[in-house]
DNA sequence: GTATAGTAACTATCTAGTTAGGTACAACCG
DNA sequence: CGGTTGTACCTAACTAGATAGTTACTATAC
């Protein structure tokens, strides 16, 4: 690391403010909603800064998805696969406190339909220790790995996903709490674990 | 039901075509990427109808959104809740058929928060009927009743909401009839129906 | 001939991206 | 050291094109 200027260390701490300003701004209203001016303003900076630093609109959204999707994995590198029910319960921690996160990664899923190298390797690893679990007769292996996998992001977000009218039906039973079991005892159940 | 004249004939094919146009607009590029001129090209009619007929952008997104809503909820009214695995199947056909319908869906909750009262009495109907069943002791109840139908949903919607990574990690596994037979089997486990 | 369906051309506003220039820090020179 | 200059960081004002919504008009069925 070579030391920094203090010209240096200003222009990296803009980027950082443009950046959280860009993952705001696009969280709230995707790519085609978001507004390089408001970006610009929120980060009590320039917009020219943005095309110096970014390029444009589009390349800035691609930067802040890339980031918060490294930032998600390596928040959950280790914990699989021989206890699914538990890592899908911080995976459901992590989603209920950041909610923003997953409105970003669903902007994504809409508006850019590309997929990072990142993200695929992190993928195909998951997948292959699962597949590798139920070779060695760990896991049930009915369903194939990948659909596991599948299913079991799909019940982690099922309630960030599902309509406000779902959740007011829940009534009582909206807790965190309560949903959080929910979420490990359907992923046991699914997997399989609860029989083992 | 008054004789239409030909003119309102006329008319009214006017606006299904617009509506038509307005579905596929919406579902590709969302609310705010969505573009009036387009809709009004795509749809071989003007852009002052769609003031006329639908009052503005925002109000011809809310009417289609509407619109597939009932289609969608009409297409299936009647099989819960002692077959929840055959309904999500059949969930996840219709889903497979219509993509663009859970991409129009998607949208409107990232872009608009509202929930409507159609929708509302929906989900509100298909959790009293499981909620009944439990009671009833057709069905294991240590999942309470909405938390089942968010996580049939969850899993149904899986796939869609997956990455593309990870439909490429599945490989052969990723066929339609081998998902369709993976949601089922998951979506008993969940709701305890292989069990019983 | 008049009300209703339809059209094209227009406008005010907004927005991504740019131009042209200013400011402050460091480095070099006298 | 004190001043000068180059350069990296930053800014405000601008532009060209797009976009939601309107106005003013024509055509056609009844």
């Amino acid at each position: 690391m070579t030391p920094l200027t203090s010209k240096q260390r200003q222009s990296r701490a803009t980027q950082e403010r443009l950046l959280a300003a860009a993952f705001e701004e696009f969280q709230l209203h995707g790519l085609a909603g978001a507004r390089v001016d408001r970006i610009a303003e929120r980060a009590k900076s320039n917009k020219r800064l943005i095309y110096i630093y970014f390029g444009n609109k589009e390349q800035l959204f691609d930067v802040v998805v890339q980031r918060s999707l490294e930032k998600m994995i390596d928040a959950h590198a280790v914990p699989l696969p021989d206890d699914l029910p538990g890592y899908a319960v911080e995976l459901f921690d992590y989603l209920e406190e950041r909610p923003e996160v997953f409105r970003l990664f669903w902007w994504r899923h809409l508006e850019r339909r590309d997929t990072s190298e990142v993200e695929q390797a992190n993928y195909r690893d998951k997948v292959a220790r699962i597949a590798e679990a139920q070779r060695a007769g760990r896991l049930d292996a009915k369903i194939p790995a990948a659909h596991l996998f599948a299913f079991l992001l799909g019940v982690v977000q099922s309630w960030s996903l599902a309509s406000d009218a779902l959740r007011d039906a829940a009534g009582e039973d909206a807790t965190r709490d309560r949903r959080r079991e929910s979420v490990r005892e359907a992923v046991a159940r699914v997997t399989g674990t609860s029989m083992g």
